[in-house]
DNA sequence: CCCGGGCTCATACCCCGGTATGAGTCACCC
DNA sequence: GGGTGACTCATACCGGGGTATGAGCCCGGG
């Protein structure tokens, strides 16, 4: 079962060298050459390669829009392959962007051949894989939004009481009072009650500074629905 | 300038593996063994490595916590290693806990002994380096919790009108609509003329739900004032 | 030139949300 | 047994928020 590659890359020799490179493996085929995003997202589409190896930088549509194509195919197209994105330069938003998109890994051309080979296979078997750096990067910005965010009962509900907590909850869902009512099998008033001394107890004015609280105290969390 | 190794697992066998492994480089020294975390803690205060190797369950304290309070050190201690997690089996929570915690890689001890080596001099230079199935977990969490969110001018606010956009962020704040009106410098009734428009066109209720949108979407960010 | 969209504002209405006050039940603890 | 705190609910008030309608201004494009 070998591997099926694509290479897209605005510059001649360097698709030319990673060919050859990976040609000489017995496990890889290196199955089309774009040399830039538009073309890279047609031979995608008409080749059905395992893996592309793209770079970022390129005339005509970049490797993230390519990417993004590519990953997020229109109704129709069943077929998603794999995304390595290559840069030759150390790495900035791009990396956020092509991660968003879906790629499975991102790499730089001053990597050694071997870690390049193994990179492909890495990313055809499912896995992922980043440049050191970018690791480094993306450790970081997880574990900073994140801050050691124990996952106590209580996080940090200034003295909330459970119903309180719960009330809200379902507040930074969205609903209202009839509706948490209806939700928790209570009277509205009794919502009422609890909400009024959950805004007090933050020091906080009205319910959508109860959502904002919720965010940023991590009582929900983004796209966690 | 060679790079100090400190070695924390409960298995003698494991440890005596990596410490031969480790030794034989002309760049790394192994400066200590430990068998449990509160162990592994002293010595790494007491030896300061440049690189701890830290196994994830382990008795008495494990590495998780182990790796915090090397990570985190109290006041007076100034020296912070970095750390390199390992686990036998294959992942699950304790990842994040780990990164969360500022740890710097995270492999999987049935890893070719080279990559090994290679992640400690990459975590010994300050980079990073995860084992590839931890590196896909990461990408897809990173990936879902912000989903493809370009950073065009224009996010996804479904056709909002540059006023709308800045009526919806300063309701994300947390302001009242008279707050808004002197903000903006306008009429209360204008800030409820916007307000209304950017609910119809969202499909929205009320100012909860909008703040709801709003840190969804990514026109707000938690953690960002 | 006129048309449409973006922005502004007024008047008027209604109801949800938040406040105030008081009170009843239950569980737990000293 | 009395006290405390969590939870429940009622009645009553009112003000902010959201809706509806209509209108004027300015600008850029056909």
């Amino acid at each position: 079962m070998t591997i099926r590659v694509l290479i897209v890359d605005d510059q001649a020799m360097v698709r030319a060298g990673f060919a050859a490179l990976l040609a000489a493996q017995s496990d890889i085929d290196v199955v089309g050459q774009a040399e830039d995003g538009r073309q890279g997202v047609e031979l995608g589409r008409s080749t059905h390669p395992d893996v592309v190896l793209m770079d970022v930088r390129m005339p005509e549509m970049d490797g993230l829009e390519a990417a993004r194509q590519l990953l997020d195919p229109p109704p129709g197209v069943t077929h998603r392959p794999k995304v390595l994105m290559l840069t030759t330069f150390d790495v900035d938003d791009y990396v956020y962007e092509a991660l968003r998109a879906g790629a499975s890994g991102f790499l730089l051309k001053d990597a050694p051949p071997a870690d390049l080979i193994a990179a492909v296979r890495i990313v055809a078997a499912g896995e992922a894989l980043l440049a050191p750096s970018v690791t480094r990067r993306l450790i970081a910005d997880f574990a900073k939004q994140r801050p050691a965010q124990r996952r106590d009962p209580a996080l940090k509900l200034n003295g909330l009481t459970p119903r309180e907590a719960e009330v809200l909850e379902l507040i930074a869902r969205g609903l209202s009072n009839q509706e948490i009512a209806a939700h928790l099998v209570l009277a509205e008033q009794t919502v009422k009650t609890h909400i009024g001394r959950v805004l007090s107890k933050l020091d906080l004015r009205d319910r959508a500074q109860l959502v904002i609280f919720a965010y940023e105290a991590g009582v929900v969390v983004p796209g966690d629905q």
